[in-house]
DNA sequence: TTGTACGCGTTATCAG
DNA sequence: CTGATAACGCGTACAA
């Protein structure tokens, strides 16, 4: 069924019922006789060919981490809303924290008719970089600083800063940190160096000999809290890098020490189910819907006035349960 | 940068140029040629009229009723993971749970340019059957059986059965049970069903009375449990139809009889992270991940041999940590 | 093995 | 307000 024979049937030209669909310069009568052979028909035009004549697919690539993540599934439900009320679509690809299949997809995304490509950020190589420099498509990336690319994220350090300040009122005598790996500068680099700080500033110290590497699991984290309780009976805080890894260094705690127990454990993130269960610890609201949200109305606004600048747009934060 | 200006600037024609891209009918000389010039502009070929000419994206579309739900997100992972390896891509659409989003979706996927759609299924309403009656764009199912469309479930009934008969054996006295909505069939009826079954037959029957909604939420299911627990002492086993509302019903139980108490509490579905922070509760393990990649699999075998019967899979599931 | 010519289904332009 | 016509960029008979 294509627009040809619905003019023929309606006894009008095609490109009548082309307006018919698109603007609206159609006299009330062939309207009406456009709409009943439709009907009839239950014929939808070719969104291919239509995107073929108009250059534009309506469609934004995105790509993702770890879709099974909360943090990554509130940003990508940011986005959905976004693009959606702006007629977009979303194409969504995941990396399972791969950086090949990462560079893949955005290669992919570049010849794919996609109008623009946002990409939640973790790592930063220099191929990154390189495709940063070289893409001609309009892209943002949330959740990381990045040079020379549109980006919008968090203030983790600022963030991680205030929580560390706040722990410290508590005067907790020996605190440990589980983090995660540098090459994530947000959540590697600039939660630590916050956290570090603000507990500095308030007189409890991070101790050097106990921070370890919790790898974005509960189960690593768990067993990192163990081993260092285990270890270390004197340790009275456990400071996290996510809340994914404070609920494994809370069941440690419980194991170790009983329920109960005096150990204060922090997160990040302020992931629902943590905070539900653990009837909440302290942790940092990063607002990951509003970041995916701006995200994606920046991109675009890229895609549609072209020729813009680079912006970076640092978002706010907000301790809790602290 | 078209196929012309490339032909034109390798002193070839266009055709040969195509042909470069798809079947391999050039001679090693041409095809070094264009490959420099290909090189050299970095041309990529337009998806979009290639898809028109085809007449075929390489795009399934999948439509999820929750994209932060971990059953969904290890759903649409499977379905990822198969869709790649195929070399089509996903589009995802996320409905929030609201039935007209869902159907909005489900009809703009029928006239964008996917080859087929994937639906994560929860409720079954009139116009879901008659979509799915009247749609001629390939079509599956996933999480739900439904007369008339290729579906992929889980054997909620079976396992439920096979959780209660287990719970039983431990003897409990009085069980109560937090479910859901009876819309979503699945959840709401089948594992409340077997459940039922498997509990009465081992001896230990839910209680009428002791029966509640919990709505898909740790809250809700936190609220329902404390004041079940509040209001009756005697119950000693407190059954839920998701891992997640089982999350909400432990933390009750430690709010009102405190830490060690006996209350056994059942979850369904191997949610990763409240099996790690509690410890692991009985539940039933569903392999989300397999029916995702399966129900793509499904799919894309109909697009690609069109006319082919609806088929329906029950997959089987293991009971866990009882 | 190579090139020519046509058509995929729309929409934009332009003349009426 | 309406209709004819020319692209959009590519793939593929068909002829050479």
């Amino acid at each position: 069924m294509t627009i040809k024979e619905i003019a023929r049937l309606a006894g009008v030209s095609p490109a009548m019922v082309s307006r018919y669909f698109n603007n609206g310069y159609v006299s009330e009568e062939k309207r009406e006789l456009i709409a009943k052979v439709v009907k009839e028909t239950g014929y939808k035009p070719s969104v291919q060919a239509r995107n073929l004549r108009r250059g534009k697919a309506n469609l934004i690539g995105v790509v993702v981490p770890r879709i099974s993540s909360e943090s990554v599934a509130r940003m990508t439900s940011g986005i959905e809303e976004a693009i959606r009320t702006r007629g977009y679509q979303m194409l969504l690809a995941n990396t399972e924290n791969n950086a090949d299949i990462e560079l893949d997809y955005l290669a992919l995304f570049e010849r794919y008719p996609v109008d623009g490509i946002v990409l939640v950020g973790t790592m930063e190589t220099p191929r990154h970089r390189k495709f940063i420099k070289e893409t001609k498509t309009p892209f943002v990336i949330i959740g990381q600083r990045m040079e020379g690319a549109s980006c919008i994220y968090h203030d983790d350090r600022g963030a991680a800063r205030e929580l560390g300040r706040k722990i410290a009122e508590h005067r907790p005598e020996c605190v440990a940190y589980i983090g995660v790996t540098p090459e994530d500068r947000a959540v590697g680099v600039e939660r630590r160096d916050g956290l570090f700080e603000g507990l500095a500033e308030g007189g409890s110290p991070v101790r050097d000999d106990l921070i370890r590497d919790g790898a974005f699991s509960t189960e690593k984290a768990h067993e990192e809290a163990k081993a260092l309780l285990d270890a270390h009976p004197e340790i009275d805080c456990i400071c996290c890098a996510t809340d994914i890894m404070a609920a494994g260094a809370i069941e440690a705690a419980n194991e170790v020490l009983g329920y109960g127990n005096d150990v204060i454990v922090s997160g990040f993130g302020d992931n629902h189910l943590v905070q539900s269960i653990t009837g909440g610890i302290p942790t940092v609201h990063l607002g990951y819907r509003t970041s995916g949200r701006q995200g994606a109305e920046m991109l675009i606004s890229q895609v549609e006035n072209p020729g813009g600048m680079a912006s970076m747009v640092e978002l706010g934060y907000r301790v809790a349960n602290i």
